[in-house]
DNA sequence: CGACTGTCAATACATATGTATATACACTTG
DNA sequence: CAAGTGTATATACATATGTATTGACAGTCG
């Protein structure tokens, strides 16, 4: 017997009919909510979801037809979350001193800001359904494209030679967003440790890889 | 109104009144059979590994008392393959030049050759309980620790100088297990490829961090 | 106004899960 | 042989899950 209402007018309406109690960002919110360390957003069940969000069970099915699809859903929101901070980090790459540093700290301190979603996304690469594990690829490889030119474009600009960028590019990829994931649960001074053993590796690599371009 | 009796005399027999008509071993086989490119140990049910390993789900407690308990005894045992296939590696790797690549392969071949086991510890590193969770750390320090080792004395025998050698242990580390995980699933051709380029990865951050010591 | 439409809740059901209890069997040991 | 022990089974239960059905309500449109 509830009565309570509640009416959200910052979205768009545009259909007849159209009264959501709740919306698809709300169950969205409310599955990160249970999203802890130890839960996988693939692995929440339906009634779990609506629970939380304060609805009843079917209602879920007038937002997503799955909770697979909410987390696709969640994955596409990461990686708009994500191309922010690319888009900051290539900024602070401008110059090759003291830019890597601070770009791999963006990315560190992206894990707090966006808070979760950005960790569901480094967390839920390996499991879930396959549209869930091609969605997070899709925000991988366009994470590694963008670094791709940003490299090329450093090369052209400082004259410096690179030995296989795309390479390059992929092995930093992976080895900051997977040492993004394991930092997502540290404290400050893990992190701290991380971020600058992060900055080291990167470093290693780029300088390796104009060793290795200036060798041939 | 079973009757059938299943003998098994080719492990240990300790205990007086024993007669295991199915082994951990089994049980765990049963587990690893569930286990595809979708699902992770720890979303089995107990049921369903019973249900696979053939016996009732209440004897599911006679060997572990948990699903996750299962795991971490699968993690272990994958810890253990994971050793020889370092054991491997190591000795490939004695001499620089060639070493790499074929140490590389080692570890990409053993993603086939005990199969399940690895793959399984690789990909669920990111899922599970915190007992599973530790179980790979373990595994993961272990191997890291191996390589520094590993690093040091090629340092110490080829004269050459390296930075923060713990570092570059553990940037390897996670590049060669993500890639390995992301491996997985390839088929040969993809994997071929992958292969070189992890390769050509460890290279640039063993001549990185080569250059980086020079410097300093 | 009345019809329509989209959103939600209530109830219900078949199924799956973890586990408690009780019991049958086989083997060891005295 | 009788007792004890470990292993396995069958049955049962409380609970959780996904979803089908039905109906209530609030807005929109004619």
């Amino acid at each position: 017997m509830r009565l309570i209402k509640k009416k959200n007018s910052d979205s768009e309406q545009d259909k007849p009919g159209r009264k959501p109690a709740i919306s698809e960002q709300e169950l969205m919110e409310a599955a990160v909510r249970l999203v802890d360390s130890k839960r996988s957003v693939s692995s929440l069940s339906l009634r779990e979801i609506a629970r939380e969000a304060g609805i009843a069970p079917n209602s879920f099915y007038r937002h997503f037809r799955d909770v697979d699809e909410l987390a696709v859903a969640l994955i596409d929101r990461a990686g708009r979350v994500l191309r922010g901070t690319i888009r900051e980090a290539r900024k602070r790459l401008e110059s090759d001193r003291g830019g890597v540093r601070s770009s791999v700290e963006v990315f560190m301190e992206a894990l707090d800001d966006d808070q979760k979603y950005l960790k569901i996304l480094l967390r839920e690469i390996s499991i879930g359904s396959d549209a869930f594990r091609n969605a997070v690829d899709r925000e991988l490889n366009y994470f590694e494209e963008e670094l791709n030119d940003e490299l090329l474009r450093i090369v052209e600009a400082t004259g410096r030679k690179i030995h296989e960028s795309r390479v390059v590019a992929k092995a930093i990829t992976r080895l900051v967003f997977t040492l993004g994931a394991s930092a997502a649960d540290m404290d400050i001074e893990q992190r701290n440790k991380l971020t600058e053993e992060t900055v080291t590796m990167v470093r290693m690599i780029i300088i390796g890889a104009n060793a290795m371009a200036g060798r041939k």
